[in-house]
DNA sequence: TAAACTAATGTTAGCGATAACATTTTCAGT
DNA sequence: ACTGAAAATGTTATCGCTAACATTAGTTTA
């Protein structure tokens, strides 16, 4: 393996001007720098990542600290555009389940968080760190904008003439939920609906969870759509009442919301609104890289809309 | 951040001594050793894995090379087997797309690799590497048994009474699903069986592929069960089926493969094998680890058996 | 008990790169 | 041509650890 003194030895020059011809090209004369550049290549030079680091202090490392099962969807969606921003921009990942181990690493991501967790983190971590998820202390995060999701979903049903509209929410205690929920309340609201308080459930995000509110949440007859905040609850919505005999969106208009992959399992396919997952870990990743390059640099806040889609599960009533 | 120089100064002993209590721990006079360990976590001290790998010439890294998407099932459940194993054996991984980065690592994975691509493989790479996929050549490799596999859910079909079986298999070029197919011929031929050949179909591994199909294979009015070469053929054929009107089991008899997500997705379940992928990750880890620490050790091969999961789409005839 | 090991520890040198400071070129402006 | 600042390159000293060889302590053997 050839190194930067091989490489210095051949071009005549020393080796820093070879380490500057790689990080620091402004600086080196044109000529010169294209002559390292076509010797290195011939010489099939790559740098050494661990003498680098050891020199410079900087070990190129991203931590991952997230709870998440490293095979779930969404996670490896996220993982997935981070890695893009982050190899491009020299760093490699590592993933930790919970909690830093206080290795070396330039900067964190925090998937996740449980409520409270965000102080913690805040009191304890010194290094530059980015959070999936608002919170409000001067914290740079990045997050789905989900209640401009859900109302989205719910206004879409409205302007296709719907004016009995449920909710089949999850029962977690995660704020999105939350958040989902009140997209749903304010798009209510703003068209004057009242909501059927008798057809707004939370239920467990399972398939079982989506099976059990099924009948019930189809024996409301005046309902004429269901918001379901997941394509998942939606699926099953919609699988229930075909089984049912009933026909969609004919009889009953129903809208997701995740865009993974229940949305298309479906006939007909269900009108969602899609997270732009892989977006959301590019953003991470660049708000991170911003903050390790300027550490005092204003608090980055970034929240990412969901794209509308639609699938064909809503009818349109004139 | 503690060096080992801090913890050799603070316990009176050698940079060198303090280095193998780690490394070497045997060769370390007891006494010696838990003093080190004491001061090593008292300073909370942890190795510089720079210094380390610029020092020993070992990277510590493995790296995953896979045309496959990163948000693939499949993939994240061996990677995710693969990285748990490796991580407690001090490696870390990176993958890449397609070819080895010619960088440091100490050791490759390949998966999913295109015919002949072994034989490259074989003439290029230097390092250790191992396999996911059988090859004739000197290689370490792990696989998944698929002809086994097939066996066992064609078998169990018949021993549940059916005689005249079809068959949904993938048209991919990949090996598996030829093996896939063997195991069916075979069960049928080890019961003599004739194969319904106007009832044995290959078709695209997609939604859309399973849909085309299923109302060709139910128009054979004859054969009372299917074997699916995935679940997702199977989930596809089992939604038509009910469909249009028929029930599962009792009109039609559906056994799949794989085990992931669509098996668990219909009702009733889908009676399948399921392929141990995180068993897989962590088996191809240890091979390659093997192969690191003993260069000339003979050749490893793994064949891993599938698991019988009865999900109920199968009707047991008397 | 001296010789002959083995076990335990120490010393020296260097892995391949970069930071920080030092020096030399280059070239505009007079 | 001469000065001075900017541009380009060079020197030196580490980064934290381990390989390889060197030494010393401890134990066995004849």
């Amino acid at each position: 393996m050839a190194t930067i003194k091989d490489i210095a030895e051949k071009a005549g020059v020393s080796m820093m001007t070879v380490s500057r011809a790689f990080n620091n090209p402004k600086i080196v004369k044109d000529e010169v720098r294209v002559k390292i550049l076509a010797i290195a290549k011939e010489l099939n030079y790559l740098p050494n990542q661990a003498a680098r680091s050891l020199a410079s202090k900087k070990s190129g490392m991203i931590q991952i600290i997230t709870r998440m099962n490293p095979d779930d969807f969404y996670f490896t969606q996220l993982f997935t555009g981070a890695a893009h921003y982050l190899s491009d921009h020299g760093y490699s990942m590592m993933i930790s389940k919970g909690k830093t181990r206080e290795y070396q690493y330039d900067g964190a991501v925090f998937m996740g968080l449980s409520a409270g967790e965000d102080q913690l983190i805040y009191h304890t971590i010194k290094k530059p760190y980015v959070l999936l998820g608002k919170t409000d202390l001067p914290i740079d995060w990045v997050d789905i904008d989900n209640t401009d999701g859900s109302y989205k979903m719910t206004k879409y049903l409205i302007d296709s003439g719907h004016k009995k509209i449920g909710l089949i929410g999850i029962n977690h205690d995660e704020a999105f939920t939350q958040e989902r929920y009140l997209g749903y309340v304010k798009a209510m609201n703003a068209a004057g609906l009242t909501i059927p308080k008798e057809a707004v459930f939370r239920v467990p995000h399972s398939i079982e969870g989506g099976r059990r509110i099924s009948p019930i949440a189809l024996a409301k007859k005046d309902i004429t759509a269901y918001v379901c905040e997941s394509d998942l609850l939606a699926y099953v919505l919609i699988d229930y009442a075909k089984e049912q005999g009933m026909s969609i969106p004919e009889q009953l208009s129903v809208v997701g919301f995740d865009g993974f992959l229940f949305n298309k399992m479906s006939i007909p396919h269900i009108t969602t609104v899609k997270q732009p997952v892989y977006r959301v870990g590019v953003e991470i990743a660049r708000v991170l890289v911003n903050r390790i390059n300027e550490q005092d640099r204003p608090k980055q806040r970034v929240l990412i809309k969901t794209e509308f889609e639609n699938g064909g599960s809503v009818k349109v009533i004139n």
